[in-house]
DNA sequence: TCTGGGGTCCTAGGACCC
DNA sequence: TCTGGGGTCCTAGGACCC
C-alpha cells in the first residue's frame, strides 16, 4: 500500500526578533539593527519624545548576536556571531536588547493564525513551524498565499513558506526566496534547485559534517547524490551515510509531529569573567544554587518532575564537561536538585577557571503521573524465602 | 577583542538481567 | 576452560538546531 503524496509546508518568520523590534521602533526601518544586548541597550526616550539608541560599538561583554536586520547582514553581521566581533564589522549599527516575552507573544499570534487552517502543525521553536497541508483543500500556492496573508494580518510581519512533498525539502525551500517568499518544490525540481546548493543547507548537516564532506570533495547536495555509499560509510558510519544518501535525493518520510513532551529542562550561565574555583567559590556557589532553584521553578511552572540531575561546566579553555546522576525519585524541588547537582560537581576535578555553569534535569514525567516513586527513606525488606530467583 | 542559552538526538561502553 | 547473546539502564560526550 503506497501512501499518498503529502503536502508539507515549512513556514519561517523573516528575521523574526528584529522584525518584532521594528514594529515597536518603526523609525529604525531600513537601518542596520542588531538584537542581543542587555539592559544597557534599552533605548532612552528623550524629553522631546525622540529616542536615543545604543550603538554596537558601545557593547562590552561576552554575548552573541541573536538576530540582525537584513541591512546588518549586508555588513556581515549574522546570528551567533560574537558581539565584539560584530561591533568591529558594524560599529554604527543600532543595538537592541533581546525581549523574549515580546517574541513569544508574536510567536503565539502567528501560530494561532496558522492553526485556523489546520491543527496539523509542528512547533520548531519560536519562529518556525511545519504544517501538513495534505488534507487542506486548495492548490498549494493558493493555500500558502492565504497562510502568509493570515500571518501578516495577525502580526504585521512577513514570513517565507515552501510547500514540498516532505519536511526536508520544505525546510530547504523556505530559504530559497527569503524574505516574504513563497516556494513550491516537487521531486522534479530537485536536480535544478536542490543539487546546486551547499551540503550545509541541509537541516542536519552541520559545520563538522560539512567540513568532513568537503574533505572528500563533496561540496554540494548534487555531489552528495553522486557520492559512493561505501566512501560515505567509511567516513560517517552506516546510519549517517544512509541518511546522507536519502537526503541527497530529497527523500524524507518523517511525519509532522503535532505534540510532544519535553525531555529535559536546564538553565545555564556564562560568567562575565572566568571564575576561579577556589577564590571565587562564594560567587560560584551562589550561582549554582540559583540555577538549581530556577530549574526547579521551571519544572513546577510547567508541571513536570525529573529523575536525572546533570551539571555542565565550561572551562576557560572552552573545554566542556558534564556529569549526571539518576536519583531514586522524581523531583521538581530546587533543594533536591541542588543535592544531586552537588554530587555531580564532586566528580569533576576543578583545575581551571570556570566560564560557564549549567544545571539540567532530565528523565521528565508529568507531575501528575508521579506515583510509582519509592518513598524517600524506604529500606528494602524481604522475607528470606521470598528472595527472587537469581537466574532464569 | 573569539565563541549565549535552551533544547533534541545519537553513539558507545559498562553494568546488570535473563 | 572457554564460550553466548539479547535487552535495558546509566553515564559522558558530541553534533546539531533555533
Amino acid at each position: 500500500m503506497s501512501s499518498p503524496v503529502r503536502r508539507i509546508a515549512h513556514l519561517d518568520m523573516d528575521a523574526f526578533y528584529a522584525s518584532v523590534e521594528l514594529l515597536r521602533y518603526p523609525d529604525l526601518r531600513g537601518q542596520a539593527v542588531v538584537i542581543g544586548g542587555g539592559r544597557n541597550a534599552v533605548p532612552e526616550t528623550l524629553p522631546d519624545g525622540s529616542r536615543r539608541y545604543a550603538r554596537l560599538r558601545d557593547y562590552v561583554g561576552r554575548g552573541v548576536v541573536t538576530t540582525s536586520t537584513y541591512e546588518a547582514r549586508a555588513l556581515g553581521v549574522f546570528s551567533a556571531m560574537g558581539m565584539m566581533k560584530a561591533a568591529k564589522l558594524a560599529p554604527d549599527a543600532i543595538l537592541l536588547p533581546t525581549d523574549f516575552d515580546a517574541y513569544r507573544r508574536y510567536s503565539g499570534l502567528f501560530k494561532a493564525a496558522v492553526r485556523t487552517f489546520t491543527e496539523q502543525v509542528e512547533d520548531r521553536g519560536i519562529d518556525e513551524i511545519y504544517i501538513d497541508l495534505t488534507e487542506v483543500p486548495g492548490e498549494p500556492a493558493e493555500v500558502a498565499a492565504r497562510i502568509k496573508a493570515a500571518v501578516s494580518e495577525a502580526t504585521g510581519l512577513t514570513c517565507s513558506i515552501c510547500v514540498a512533498p516532505n519536511k526536508l525539502l520544505a525546510k530547504i525551500g523556505s530559504e530559497l526566496d527569503k524574505p516574504d517568499g513563497l516556494t513550491l518544490l516537487t521531486p522534479a525540481d530537485i536536480p535544478r534547485r536542490i543539487w546546486p546548493l551547499a551540503a550545509r543547507k541541509v537541516n542536519g548537516i552541520g559545520p563538522k559534517a560539512a567540513e568532513k564532506l568537503a574533505g572528500i570533495g563533496i561540496e554540494t547536495v548534487g555531489d552528495l547524490a553522486e557520492a559512493d555509499q561505501g566512501v560515505l560509510q567509511t567516513h560517517f558510519g552506516r546510519n549517517y551515510a544512509g541518511w546522507l544518501i536519502e537526503v541527497a535525493h530529497g527523500r524524507d518520510d518523517r511525519p509532522v509531529v503535532v505534540s510532544s513532551e519535553p525531555k529535559s529542562m536546564s538553565r545555564e550561565t556564562t560568567f562575565e569573567r572566568d571564575l576561579h574555583p577556589r577564590v571565587d567559590r562564594p560567587l560560584l556557589s551562589e550561582s549554582f544554587t540559583r540555577l538549581c532553584m530556577r530549574v526547579g521553578e521551571d519544572l513546577r511552572r510547567k508541571g513536570y518532575v525529573g529523575r536525572t540531575v546533570g551539571i555542565k561546566l565550561r572551562f576557560d579553555d572552552f573545554r566542556t564537561v558534564t556529569r549526571d546522576l539518576t536519583m531514586p525519585a522524581h523531583t521538581a524541588d530546587g533543594a533536591a536538585i541542588r543535592r544531586g547537582a552537588t554530587e555531580c560537581l564532586k566528580r569533576i576535578p576543578l583545575e581551571r577557571r570556570i566560564r560557564l555553569l549549567g544545571v539540567r534535569v532530565s528523565a521528565l514525567i508529568p507531575a501528575d503521573e508521579q506515583g510509582d516513586d519509592p518513598a524517600p527513606v524506604q529500606e528494602e525488606f524481604r522475607f528470606e524465602d521470598e528472595r527472587p530467583d537469581a537466574r532464569e
